[in-house]
DNA sequence: AGCTAAATGTGATTAAAGTCACATTCCGCT
DNA sequence: AGCGGAATGTGACTTTAATCACATTTAGCT
């Protein structure tokens, strides 16, 4: 569910009143490791990477991507709890966003109850999803990773169809750019294959 | 948070009510991936391994341990959601639980205050401990897991002593038997450790 | 004490992925 | 059209961990 689905107007009313409307250029640092939370960011339109990073190997993980009319969930949970972030986050493209104090999230959990229920599927879903990554990072090898991060981040409905350079995509997936390049090239000529290329 | 430190009066009644006390013994298996959530349950005492399974590889990897006062979040999330459970669980030890129906957990976020920081607390804690999980398995080599492994998992509080066998941590860790026998007799000679054995 | 099964130890080999070093191609720009 | 930087392609090599195949040790039991 999208804090855009909201039906209440006494809960649209509050968001509006305590939201403040935000435009952040590309590439953009929103967040990193570190910073304090203050605010949750309710993005309206554009792309924002959250991903995880590692300062010794030069690494990084990606947790996911927000699109228009998603929240960051790891926001949230540093706002609760010790307020730090463990993550960062860059825009991929100009962003539109709301910024909400962090305080509401727990105090309109009281007062709305359709509130509480956004909240509660945020956290069935973004949970889960971090199970799966688990998964993933355990269970599979870099080929059947890369597959599944093209089936999942493909940009047309139909054809699967993904925009970046294949150092973008290592970094999302945490290995090198030559080995993405070179599955790449194996993945296009197996049957496997459900990706088109350009 | 436990849920043992709840004060509330009503709550803690309305937990006796609708709770049944079981007794279930060692090396049962209390949830397998598919199965339908109904009940969550509530520790009293004994330990119960959490993990998910890859049936292809037969591989394993740990996601948490449950210990008297504490509760699975991965039911809890099942049971808001599609109520079908990703992962499994299997008791260590004989094990006290109360088992609570799932319908509650929403109920009382609404009924009690208490509850609902008692569920973004669970939130606050599992969610962040799953992105560890994710910057381990991303990030760091076997072992530095396995040191990590150790100093999390040991059982007396001053001095880290481990009883399991290397095939139950290499289980735990996601990795074979004979590379747990290899580093640890490693780790043993190395200056980096902080782990005693026997 | 002696038997057995489980647990641990270890060398050799293989497989997967990461790294290095460089060639080639592509693409935006004036 | 042509220049330069980014992106892609590829061989060779290294590193890490997994696998295989046994040997040895330990612990529980009668």
């Amino acid at each position: 569910m999208k804090y855009t689905d909201i039906k209440d107007e006494s809960l649209k009313a509050s968001f509006k009143e305590n939201a403040t409307l935000l435009k952040v250029p590309k590439n953009a640092q929103i967040i990193s490791v570190g910073d304090k939370i203050i605010d949750i960011p309710f993005l309206i339109s554009g792309t924002i990477r959250v991903y995880s990073e590692n300062y010794e190997s030069g690494k990084e993980v990606l947790l996911y991507y927000l699109k228009g009319g998603e929240t960051c969930f790891m926001s949230i949970i540093a706002g609760l709890g010790d307020k730090i972030s463990k993550v960062s986050a860059i825009t991929e493209t100009d962003c539109e966003l709301y910024s909400l104090p962090n305080s509401k999230v727990k105090e309109w959990q009281i007062a709305y109850p359709e509130w509480n229920n956004f909240i509660l599927g945020l956290m069935v879903k973004n949970y889960t999803n971090s199970i799966k990554t688990i998964e993933e990072l355990s269970f599979l090898n870099i080929e059947s990773r890369l597959i599944n991060y093209l089936k999942k981040h493909h940009t047309n409905a139909g054809v699967t169809t993904v925009l970046k350079s294949h150092q973008q995509i290592a970094k999302d997936i945490g290995t090198s750019r030559e080995v993405v390049t070179r599955v790449l090239k194996k993945i296009k000529f197996d049957e496997k294959s459900v990706v088109n290329f350009k």
